[in-house]
DNA sequence: TTGTACGCGTTATCAG
DNA sequence: CTGATAACGCGTACAA
């Protein structure tokens, strides 16, 4: 591997100025700077990224750690996200935390241990212990929790998103405005909070109507396909079948929109669908979902500045901030029949 | 930032001692271990990455390219990746490069500048020039382009993807074998050589049945779905209207379905839709869609497999590595009515 | 404008 | 089993 050395050499400069051309190549004579030059096209001379950054003391990078690529979600946020982080200059690496879960102080490790100057998580169920205490001051590390609704122990970490209990309690509130009363409800998994939150959402709606959720108009989806269709075959099944079903998220919703179909009962004639999240889907289902939206690039975009400025040491608070959500009506739900 | 000599210090030991108990503690006496354990959560420390990649002169991180998080098809994929990976000791990083086009020189710098130790390309459309011709000796490169068909002058990188034309041929002539002659095809962009050779595929079964295709059968759908949507109105609108449509992949597909049914016609009674790479989606499409499906996890552990042997500096060659691909018959196709 | 020389935090190679 | 020390490749203060 050509390093530095043999370019200066070949130049018969010293590595000083061979460095000096990479970096500043005002400071350099423009006679040496062409000597320099063809000793690099020569000799094919990249600089080495892991001796400059570990000189630098720095990488560049920003994580950015989501439960899956595949998910439409995501995309939204990622453009925010990629686009702020053009123009300040830095690098956006994914990890993909499928299954294996890292706990707070992993993430807590990266930064410490260097590997990226920043960390980005994005609605990452992972199994979140008590912060971390660093002896060296744990404070403000430049770590955000985007879209996620964090746990009290976990609130100490800056965060932007949407007011999930309240978006879900106004798509609640809007179920019950078309008339129904007999709501079912499909969150993702005890570990998503931000599923979780929209559940108390629900919750909290039904409450103020009045109205009892029955046991079992509450299943876990488990955030994906089948479990979403499994948790509707619960419903429709149920003694006291619900007549408008609400998904914690719009995947979710597209495998209760198929279960429905599949029993041979219409959408929204028979049952209507609410989801969340608006993805690019949502739009062409079969029937159109109505459903909550998020700003995606919105958050992306107010994540990445924020974050920056912990990068650069600035103090950024700890607090949430809110961007506001937006009920998209389709036609997935409609007033409720009278069937008697 | 309390490095590796504060925490020697600490111990009462050298710097020697604490390396060792982190890389190999069998090493290191019991009573050692313990003195230099506690000197580490006292300090708090976490070896720098940076330095010790410098040090290693490796950084254990392959980078999986792909176009779009948001992208269904991949999570198979990255599933197949990831397990090698966590097998083999790599960290994968996922880099997005939705419009920001990097070139095949980029990549390569990125090995030779160390910022990875391998590079998977996945279905990356980027301008491909000419190979990089390095002075150092330029063959076998850690770098897999897998998923896409690479174009001739790409050919000296390996791979390891489906056939495609002979896919796309195959579900043609299954169109073909269910009586339809009017067949259109959507492909993604000009750019995106994986769709063109479905295309070709296409072309060849078209032409050895001796059925031509229209002037405006072939139309792009710019690989998302209002690119689809748009290209399917206008195959509506063809005088010779199709009484099929191929899409180049899903998630063209589904725009197509519901332009063909927002247009009050019916799936496959109407018209057929046949799609191709069989995401989760497809099952739960109404129709259920017929399209054609890629192993996606045998994929990304075969390219993983490849990618870790040209690390190790073993020869892969440049061959490109043809996985098995599979019609799936769902409900999306029907053979032709015959309406005279 | 250029060159010399040091140090960044690790790991690895020796001797002890 | 442990300690001293030499690298790794680069950036930069300082001297020339």
């Amino acid at each position: 591997m050509v390093s530095i050395k043999e370019v200066a050499k070949l130049a018969g400069v010293s590595i000083a100025t061979v460095s000096r051309y990479i970096n500043n190549p005002d400071q350099v004579k423009d006679a040496t700077r062409e000597k320099v030059q063809t000793a690099i096209t020569q000799t094919g001379y990249a600089p080495n990224t892991l001796a400059r950054n570990f000189r630098r003391g720095k990488s560049g990078i920003i994580f950015v750690v989501l439960p899956s690529v595949g998910d439409p979600f995501f995309e939204g946020v990622m453009h925010g996200i990629m686009q702020v982080a053009e123009e300040l200059h830095y690098t956006i690496f994914i990890r993909e935390t499928q299954f294996n879960t890292l706990t707070a102080d992993d993430y807590s490790n990266m930064i410490f241990s260097k590997q990226a100057d920043g960390i980005i998580l994005l609605a990452s169920v992972c199994p979140f212990t008590a912060p971390l205490e660093r002896p060296g001051g744990n404070k403000q590390q430049p770590i955000i929790i985007s879209c996620e609704s964090v746990t009290p122990e976990l609130s100490h970490f800056p965060s932007v998103r949407i007011d999930n209990i309240a978006a879900s309690k106004e798509a609640t509130e809007y179920l019950i405005s078309l008339g129904h009363s007999n709501i079912g409800f499909i969150y993702g998994s005890h570990v998503s909070t931000l599923t979780l939150d929209r559940e108390r959402g629900f919750r909290r709606a039904m409450k103020e109507a009045k109205m009892p959720v029955a046991d079992g108009w509450v299943v876990e989806g488990g955030l994906n396909l089948d479990g979403a269709r499994k948790a509707t075959r619960k419903l429709l099944n149920h003694p006291q079948r619900p007549t408008a079903i609400f998904c914690a998220n719009d995947e979710m919703a597209m495998g209760t929109l198929h279960e429905i179909k599949s029993a041979k009962l219409r959408v929204p004639e028979d049952i209507s669908v609410l989801g969340f999240d608006d993805i690019r889907y949502a739009e062409i289902l079969d029937p159109p979902l109505t459903t909550v939206a998020q700003p995606a690039e919105e958050i992306g975009e107010r994540t990445m500045h924020r974050l920056c400025k912990a990068i650069e040491g600035r103090d950024i608070g700890d607090e949430v901030e809110i961007v506001p959500h937006k009920l998209v009506v389709r036609r997935s739900t409609s007033p409720l029949k009278k069937s008697k």
